[in-house]
DNA sequence: CTTGACCCTCACACGGGTGTCAAGTTTTAG
DNA sequence: CTAAAACTTGACACCCGTGTGAGGGTCAAG
């Protein structure tokens, strides 16, 4: 598939397909011309650099992190404490969240009966 | 207190805090030379404010927020309105959250066993 | 009064993913 | 073959909370 489909069907804009690409998120063929083809699997691989993204991960971590996704690679100590390190970061922002929530809850409540 | 004395308690910068100011989420008294000074109920404040802008509210957001958690102020329906919308956000933001630990988690599991 | 710590305002910079525009090339439909 | 749609690279702008530094004023202790 080219871009423009890709990005209907993952909902990424073409600029951040290709931005996923120059961060070595996300690889493409191309065509004799220079155009991108993806394969099937890029749909599956957007929606996780996109998840991954809006979990607070930059795309350096992300690089770090994607590869043992795929293939059963690159098993450096590091790489185990970066996972290990980003899983306690997301783990913690949820719980900061769902305190802002309790708040949010709380005022909404207020609200209704007050 | 003054600023270095609340930026201590809060761990927010004086940076920062001047910022919130700014951007009439925090107030303060001036000394005759123009100095701040915060009462007791800056310390709850700012943790509140550091709290709404983690679970990414912006500063204008926070300042339609605020103003119902220490005055019965302003019921406004649109208040209303955005507080649930807000809520809503922040739930959504937590449920996307819990799907990308779950990533992180498995990729964790596999790491350790694989 | 002096000194040093603290504070003031103003202004510029950053991160980092994304939007957007420009100028040019490729692909596809008619 | 031609026109339109889609794509390419490159560059610049945005957001917005925060860091940082300059140049100067305030405050409390000696």
């Amino acid at each position: 598939m080219r871009i423009g489909d890709l990005s209907a069907v993952t909902g990424a804009s073409a600029r951040s397909l290709r931005y996923y690409e120059e961060q070595g998120l996300l690889a493409s063929t191309r065509s004799g011309g220079g155009q991108r083809h993806y394969p099937e699997s890029a749909v599956e691989r957007v929606g996780l650099i996109q998840s991954l993204l809006s979990a607070g991960l930059n795309s350096a971590t992300i690089q770090d992190v994607l590869p043992c996704i795929n293939n059963e690679a690159i098993r450096t100590p590091w790489l185990a404490e970066r996972l290990t390190s980003e899983l306690d970061r997301v783990t913690r922002q949820i719980d900061d969240l769902n305190r802002t929530r309790e708040i949010l809850a709380g005022l909404v409540e207020r609200y209704r009966v007050g």
